[in-house]
DNA sequence: AGCACGCCGACT
DNA sequence: GTCGGCGTGCTC
């Protein structure tokens, strides 16, 4: 007989470095048909066993060989596996891509909710207590006291009474001595809800007899007459609605002719919104060429990339929802991506009015329990529509025919936790392994994007017309520093001022636009220009009205505003800059009869606030709406005739690359919101920037000839499209260490590089390190180095960090400091 | 991360 | 002698 062992190598839920690996263990022969790749189980890990739930990447079987190190799998934790081969795929591919940790890829497709997290429990075993021989110290006496108290409880519970080692040292003990027993359980965070339901479980042919058997049972008969109607009803139904009570059921459960299934209910989220229709439009004709082309491209399987360049009020969600409404008919499932859901909330109400049910929201906004049950629900088959951010990408399709990316610009799309992806990629990756069609939709495309046009990767389509036929929007910039210069101080140019008055007489509605929020954006003292700043970051405080404190929007922390300058006591200190808080008091004491309102973070804090100003403002109850970006996306307001923009250029003036892109998109984006009714919309672009490129074509609209000035610049400077970048950050608490770890790697990196023969180009490859932009955040020391990288060098450096970083990170990096890899930054901070 | 081993100094 | 401090190394 041969020595036959099947081996399951498993990720362990674990987010330690050193355990990044897979790891060996014999499946016991009860669960060889269970456990296969994809399943979770729960396995034994470390010195003290303690329970890990683990990802079944794999099954071996091993013939004769030596299997004593091994240890076995405790048990399956799902009866069906939880991953796809599919999703296990992309896993190890994203872990490749993004030197990320596989743990964190797994969480990715996987809520949160799902994965278990071991608890440790103990209790006191009192028949040992009684018996102990010994004297106890004060700080036994008082850890069992405590635990005596509350039964059962949490190890961790523990920590916040007494300290670590404290507990860790006399646990320990108490329970050699058998004084206490700990208890290893893994707990769902999560309960799943079941309900009960109630069908019958006779054949058609003995329905009959069934029937005359109960004759007597009047109540069961006609509960079994409702039943035949019907697949499956609910107990709590039949109770409730219809008066069919226990011991009907009862009866008809003693004579098996009914059974009880138990059924994971599912919360919804949509549940309480109202529904309402939004019909089928008809199309005109550039959407219609678009439409039928891309129906094609689905019904063959075709792996392809769109991206639709149509301004704002071009009409691109109708062909969205056309294209999902032919995707299901092909059977297929869509995604549908949109940068924040709570800022679009016309977009899902389109979608839920047009398509009525099987559509799942995933965002942030759910609680753990609903994102499981919007997972279920896609998981099931149930959902056939997937409507969210970032996260949504990843919903857990079998037959995915359509990915679309509304607002393909928007940097929300660009993770900011391990791995960095960006939703692009995942969803390019999906497309192709998958088989679908990729859209990717926007008024102002990124560039990259754009230029994967010029370039063929992905197919352009433009729409040029605005589905109404309503103007574009006439953009008219207005030079600050001629306002100065003029001895207009205030934050309104006089033509901004005199157009609100005008939009005011008219009762049509404004939209100030400004990019920062809080009242005083800094506080300095004028005796010793001493500038305000946070404790624990490198940032200037902003004062915040409504709370009359000074807060840092970096960790924020809160701080009482001084009346003196807390470095040389004088009393003149002064608040300095405008931010929407300001704006407000001062837009009202320009126009003390307008009904102002205002839209940022703070004004939305509370759960419901955001839809609640939208509302009114969709009455028209508001003339005037302040808000920061939160207002640029998805706002569509017939009554809107004039926008403003209070400074459009403070973007310009960051070290980013990437500023004059941002900037035009903004201005474009909030233009879009003026003249989307009958009227022309009037857009007044303040700036103290008139004459930068990104200004000027802003004004203009004009897309492409920004596009084409931008490529230009960007070839000249060597950056993306024309070359790739990786971030490389460390983050620590002390100083000095940081910067020395961050330099050693930087020169390990250019000592590599030289040995493969690149040695006058280091100073085009290599920047840094260098301080982080914001160099302290919560107390902690942030640099960076910056790599840039072409088409033939670009695995190599690839090689080099995830030497450095990953596989010998012990040798270079000490356990204190943060490091974080960013394969394509969007920003760099 | 945990947990154990192991090597040193301060005590019954 | 031994208790306990923490540095080091491993986890299938």
């Amino acid at each position: 007989m041969e020595n036959k062992k099947y081996i399951a190598e498993v990720i362990v839920n674990n987010s330690v470095n050193k355990l990044d690996k897979l790891f060996d263990y014999i499946i016991p022969p009860q669960f060889i048909n269970i456990i296969k790749e994809g399943t979770r189980v729960l396995v034994p890990f470390g010195k003290g066993n303690r329970q890990f739930e683990a990802y079944v990447f794999g099954v071996n079987i091993k013939l004769d060989e030596d299997t004593s190190k091994l240890k076995e799998v405790i048990r399956p934790i799902d009866e069906e596996p939880i991953l796809t081969i599919n999703q296990i795929h992309m896993i190890k591919w994203m872990k490749g891509k993004y030197l990320c940790k596989y743990i964190e890829a797994i969480q990715c497709l996987i809520p949160a909710g799902v994965v278990n997290k071991e608890k440790r429990f103990i209790y006191v075993n009192r028949e040992k207590l009684n018996n102990h021989k010994y004297e106890m110290t004060e700080i036994q006496k008082d850890i069992i006291n405590y635990v005596e108290e509350k039964g059962k409880i949490n190890v961790e519970s523990l920590y916040k009474r007494f300290s670590y080692n404290e507990v860790y040292r006399v646990i320990k003990q108490l329970e050699n001595e058998g004084i206490i027993i700990i208890e290893n359980k893994v707990d769902s965070r999560i309960d799943i809800i079941k309900e009960k339901y109630v069908r019958l479980v006779i054949s058609k042919d003995l329905y009959k007899e069934a029937l005359d058997s109960i004759k007597g049972a009047k109540r069961q008969q006609e509960l079994m007459e409702f039943l035949k109607e019907k697949v499956e009803v609910k107990i709590s139904e039949l109770v409730n609605s219809h008066g069919f009570g226990r011991t009907i059921i009862n009866g008809l459960l003693s004579r098996n002719i009914v059974e009880v299934i138990e059924k994971e209910s599912k919360r919804d989220p949509l549940l309480n919104l109202e529904l309402k229709p939004f019909p089928k439009l008809e199309p005109n004709d550039e959407q219609r060429v678009i439409i039928e082309e891309i129906t094609e491209a689905i019904n063959n399987n075709r792996v392809e990339t769109y991206l639709i360049h149509g301004v704002t009020g071009s009409g691109k969600t109708e062909i969205y929802l056309q294209l999902i409404e032919n995707t299901l008919n092909e059977g297929k499932q869509g995604i549908v991506l949109v940068p924040e859901i709570s800022l679009t909330p016309q977009t899902v109400e389109r979608f839920r009015g047009r398509f009525k049910e099987g559509i799942a929201l995933f965002h942030s906004g759910l609680s753990d329990g609903e994102r499981y049950d919007e997972w279920r629900r896609v998981a099931s088959g149930e959902a056939n529509i997937v409507i969210g951010a970032r996260s949504a990408i990843f919903a857990p399709f079998n037959n995915l025919g359509l990915i679309i990316i509304d607002e393909e610009h928007e940097h929300t799309y660009k993770s900011d936790l391990s791995p960095k992806y960006h939703v692009k990629e995942i969803a390019e990756y999906r497309s192709k392994h998958e088989q679908s069609v990729l859209v990717l939709g926007s008024a102002t495309p990124s560039i990259e994007s754009y230029f994967e046009g010029v370039e063929s990767i992905v197919k352009v389509r433009e729409l040029k017309n605005r589905a109404r036929n309503a103007k574009p929007p006439n953009i008219e910039v207005i030079d600050m520093r001629r306002e100065l210069e003029c001895g207009n101080k205030s934050i309104l140019s006089r033509r901004l001022h005199s157009e609100i008055e005008k939009n005011l007489e008219a009762k049509k509605q404004t939209i100030l636009f400004l990019n920062r929020r809080g009242y005083s954006t800094f506080v300095s003292c004028r005796s010793c220009g001493h500038v305000v700043k946070c404790k624990q970051c490198d940032i200037s405080l902003t004062f915040h009205m409504t709370s009359k404190e000074l807060q840092c929007h970096y960790c924020g922390d809160k701080y009482t505003a001084p009346r003196e300058c807390p470095e040389c006591s004088s009393k003149n200190i002064k608040y300095f800059g405008v931010g929407t808080q300001k704006l407000e008091m001062l837009i009202q004491s320009y126009f003390p009869k307008a009904v102002i309102s205002r839209m940022d973070l703070d004004a939305t804090s509370k759960k419901g606030a955001h839809n609640e100003i939208l509302e009114s403002f969709k009455s028209g109850e508001i003339d005037i709406m302040i808000g920061t970006q939160m207002i640029t996306k998805g706002l569509d307001f017939p009554n809107v005739t004039l926008v403003g923009i209070i400074t459009a250029d403070t973007m310009l003036n960051m070290p980013d690359f990437r500023a004059p892109e941002k900037v035009f998109q903004q201005v474009l984006q909030v233009s879009g919101r003026a003249g989307r009714g009958f009227d022309e919309g009037k857009v007044i672009l303040q700036t103290y920037n008139p004459e930068h490129y990104s200004i000027m074509l802003a004004a203009k609209q004009d897309y492409i000839s920004f596009f084409e000035k931008e490529v230009e610049l960007r070839k000249a400077f060597n950056y993306p499209p024309f070359s790739k970048l990786i971030n490389i950050t460390f983050t620590g608490e002390n100083e000095k260490e940081t910067y020395l770890a961050i330099s050693k790697i930087t020169d390990n990196i250019k000592y590599i590089l030289k040995s493969k023969g690149y040695t006058n180009e280091l100073d085009d490859i290599v920047f840094g390190p260098n301080e982080g932009m914001i160099y302290r955040v919560k107390n902690k020391y942030r640099f960076y180095v910056l790599l840039k990288s072409n088409k033939e060098n670009y695995t190599l450096l690839k090689a080099i960090i995830k030497y450095l970083l990953i596989d010998s990170r012990q040798k270079f990096v000490s356990d204190n400091i943060i490091t974080s890899i960013d394969m394509n930054p969007l920003f760099i901070v």
